[in-house]
RNA sequence: CGCGGGGUAGGGUAAUGGUAACCCACGAGGCUCAUAACCUCGGAUAUGUCGGUUCGACUCCGGCCCCCGCAACCA
C-alpha cells in the first residue's frame, strides 16, 4: 500500500539577519505538522531553507566587506544548524535559493511566464532621494519628501524593469479565496485557504480593490545579486520571484516531474506556513505566479502572528527586548521552547515572549504538570508492578479525541495543547481522590490495577505529545516500556 | 469620511443573544505517590465609553475614546 503524500513548508527565512525567535516559532509549528502526518501514516515532505539574494543582502555583505556568496554561505548555515536544536524532523528538506537547481528553476518559471505572455518591460519610475542615495516608497514619504532630508526634492529616475500581469489575476484570485482550498476533496481541504480567517478577509479585501502588476527585475548595474533574467543580461530577477519559485524547485519543478506531481498534485497542493508581514506575497502574488505557468495553486496559507516584547511592543535590539530561541534552548531544553511556542503562544495573532512569562509557563507545565504527574505514576509503578504488566503503546491514530484532531487539523496547537493538558489535570485528579498509594498497602490487586490504569493513561498523553513534544513523549513512553521512574527530574524547576 | 483587526479580574486568553469561563499569579485548608510538587475551596471593584434594539447584550446597531497593522515594488 502506497502512502499518501503530504508537503509542507516554511517560508524561506531572508539571511540578512540571524534566527530570531520568529523563524523558530515558524519551524516549530511546521514541524510539528509535519510529524502529526507522519504519524498518521502520511508520506511526508516537508520543506525549509534560505532566502539568500536582494539587495538587502547585497548592502549586509558590502558592509561586512564579504563577497555576497560567502556572506550568504556562513547564514545559511546558521540556520541549518538552528533546526536540530528545536527538535525539527532530520529528514527536512533545506533549499537555499542560490542551489543551482533553484537558479535554474527561477529561470524556467521565468520564461514559462514570459512565454505565455505575463511579463512585459516597461518604464519604471522611481522615487530617489539624493541625501539618503535610496530608492524611497510612497509610503516612506511625508508631504512627497524624505523625513530625514526634508529640504532634498525627491528625484524621479526613470529605469526599464519586467513587469508581472499581476492585474490580470484579480478574478482568479477572488475565486481562488471564495471557494477556499484547491480542488482536492479531502476532509483536510474544508479549511479557507487562507487561515485565520481574518487574514483571509484582509487578503480579499486587498485584492478586491484592485491590483496593479508589479516589478520583477532590477537593474544588474545597480544591483547585481539575483538570478540573471533569462536573455536578458541587464537584468536581475526581483528578489521576491526567485524565492518564491522555490516551493515548486524544492520538490523537484521542472526537470522531476515525477517527484513534482507527487508533491504538488496528489497532495493536492503544499501548506505554507508564513508569517502575517508574508500575507500578500504568498496568497496573492504566489498563487498568480503559478497560475501564470499554469499551475494549481497552494493548498492553504497559514499565517502566524508576530513574537513581541513585553506588553505587546516590537522586539528589538535597542530596546534589549529581544529573546534567541538557541539562548532559550540552552537553558531550557528543545522541548521547553516547544512548549511555549505551542501552549503560550496565540496561535495566530501577536503574542508577548518574555523570560518572566517563560520560566512562570515552564514550572507550572512542564516541571509541576507533565513531569511531576511521570514522576509520581512512574514511582508507584515501578514499585508495585512488574516489567511484564506494563501495557503496550497506543498507536497514535487509535488515539480518541475529535478535539484534538480537529484543532491540529486546523492549526490550532495552542487548542490542541490544552486538550492534553486538560488530561494531565484529570490525572493528578484522580490520583488525589482513588489515593492509590494507599490502596496498594489494603488492596493489593485493585492498587495494582488502578496504577495500571494509570500509566495507560499516562502512555496516552505520551503519544498524544508526540508531534508536539516529541523528545518528552518518547521519554516517557520508554519509561513504561522499561517500567523505571526518572532517575531525575523530566524537567527541573527553575 | 482610506482599509482592516482589537480593547473582558494583576498578566494572558475564552465565550456569535440566556448563570461571564480558563491558565498563571494570590489566600486558606487537605494529601504524602510526586519535582516545596499535587488536590479542594476561596477572593477578586473584569466586558474601553455613551446611547439604541431586546424579556435578556461581551455578543447585534450607532456615536465617541484608545491601541495595533496595512496603505504594493523593503523583505
Amino acid at each position: 500500500m502506497t502512502k499518501k503524500p503530504f508537503y509542507i513548508t516554511t517560508t524561506l527565512p531572508y539571511v540578512n539577519a540571524e534566527a530570531h525567535v520568529g523563524h523558530a516559532l515558524e519551524f516549530v509549528r511546521a514541524d510539528v505538522i509535519a510529524r502529526y502526518k507522519k504519524l498518521l501514516g502520511y508520506d511526508v515532505f516537508f520543506n525549509t531553507g534560505t532566502d539568500e539574494h536582494g539587495i538587502k543582502i547585497y548592502q549586509k555583505a558590502a558592509q561586512a566587506h564579504l563577497d555576497p556568496q560567502k556572506y550568504v554561505d556562513g547564514i545559511s548555515d546558521k540556520f541549518r544548524e538552528i533546526l536540530p536544536l528545536l527538535g525539527i524532523s532530520t529528514d527536512i528538506k533545506f533549499v537555499r535559493t542560490t542551489d543551482p537547481h533553484h537558479v535554474m528553476a527561477a529561470q524556467e518559471f521565468w520564461k514559462l511566464a514570459n512565454k505565455n505572455g505575463l511579463i512585459y518591460k516597461k518604464n519604471y519610475s522611481i522615487k530617489y532621494c539624493v541625501g539618503c542615495e535610496l530608492e524611497k516608497t510612497e509610503s516612506e514619504l511625508v508631504d512627497g519628501r524624505c523625513p530625514l532630508h526634508p529640504l532634498q526634492e525627491i528625484e524621479i529616475i526613470n529605469e526599464e524593469n519586467y513587469f508581472f500581469r499581476f492585474s490580470l489575476y484579480q478574478k482568479p484570485l477572488m475565486d481562488l479565496y471564495e471557494r477556499g482550498s484547491s480542488s482536492d476533496t479531502n476532509a483536510e481541504s474544508k479549511n479557507s485557504f487562507v487561515i485565520p480567517n481574518t487574514r483571509l478577509n484582509e487578503i480579499r479585501a486587498f485584492v478586491e480593490r484592485g491590483i496593479e502588476d508589479f516589478s520583477i527585475s532590477r537593474l544588474a548595474s545597480k544591483m547585481p545579486w539575483g538570478i540573471p533574467v533569462p536573455d536578458d543580461a541587464t537584468q536581475v530577477m526581483y528578489v521576491w520571484f526567485d524565492a518564491l519559485v522555490n516551493y515548486v524547485s524544492t520538490i523537484g519543478w521542472p526537470d522531476d516531474m515525477v517527484s513534482f506531481k507527487k508533491w504538488w498534485n496528489e497532495t493536492g497542493g503544499v501548506v505554507q506556513y508564513c508569517g502575517k508581514d508574508n500575507l500578500r506575497q504568498q496568497s496573492a502574488m504566489w498563487q498568480s505566479m503559478l497560475m501564470s505557468v499554469g499551475l494549481t495553486p497552494s493548498k492553504v496559507i497559514v499565517i502566524n502572528g508576530f513574537v513581541t516584547g513585553e506588553g505587546g511592543v516590537k522586539m528589538s535590539k535597542s530596546l534589549g527586548n529581544t529573546v534567541d530561541p538557541i539562548d532559550v534552548v540552552r537553558e531550557y531544553g528543545t522541548d521547553a521552547f516547544r512548549y511555549f511556542v505551542t501552549k503560550e503562544l496565540h496561535p495566530f495573532e501577536d503574542s508577548p515572549f518574555t523570560m518572566e512569562k517563560f520560566k512562570e509557563t515552564y514550572n507550572a507545565g512542564l516541571a509541576n504538570g507533565i513531569g511531576n504527574l511521570t514522576s509520581r505514576i512512574m514511582k508507584m509503578a515501578a514499585d508495585n508492578l512488574e516489567k511484564t504488566d506494563m501495557p503496550a503503546p497506543l498507536s497514535y491514530e487509535k488515539l480518541d479525541s475529535k478535539e484534538y484532531f480537529d484543532a491540529i487539523e486546523g492549526f490550532n496547537l495552542q487548542k490542541a495543547m490544552n486538550v492534553v493538558w486538560e488530561k494531565i489535570a484529570v490525572l493528578d485528579q484522580k490520583i488525589q481522590k482513588e489515593k492509590p498509594f494507599s490502596l496498594v498497602k489494603t488492596d493489593k490487586e485493585g492498587g495494582k490495577k488502578l496504577i495500571t490504569e494509570l500509566v495507560v493513561s499516562l502512555g496516552e498523553v505520551a503519544t498524544f505529545l508526540l508531534p508536539l513534544l516529541p523528545e518528552t513523549a518518547e521519554k516517557i513512553l520508554t519509561y513504561i516500556r522499561e517500567n523505571k521512574m526518572p532517575e531525575s527530574p523530566l524537567f527541573l524547576r527553575k
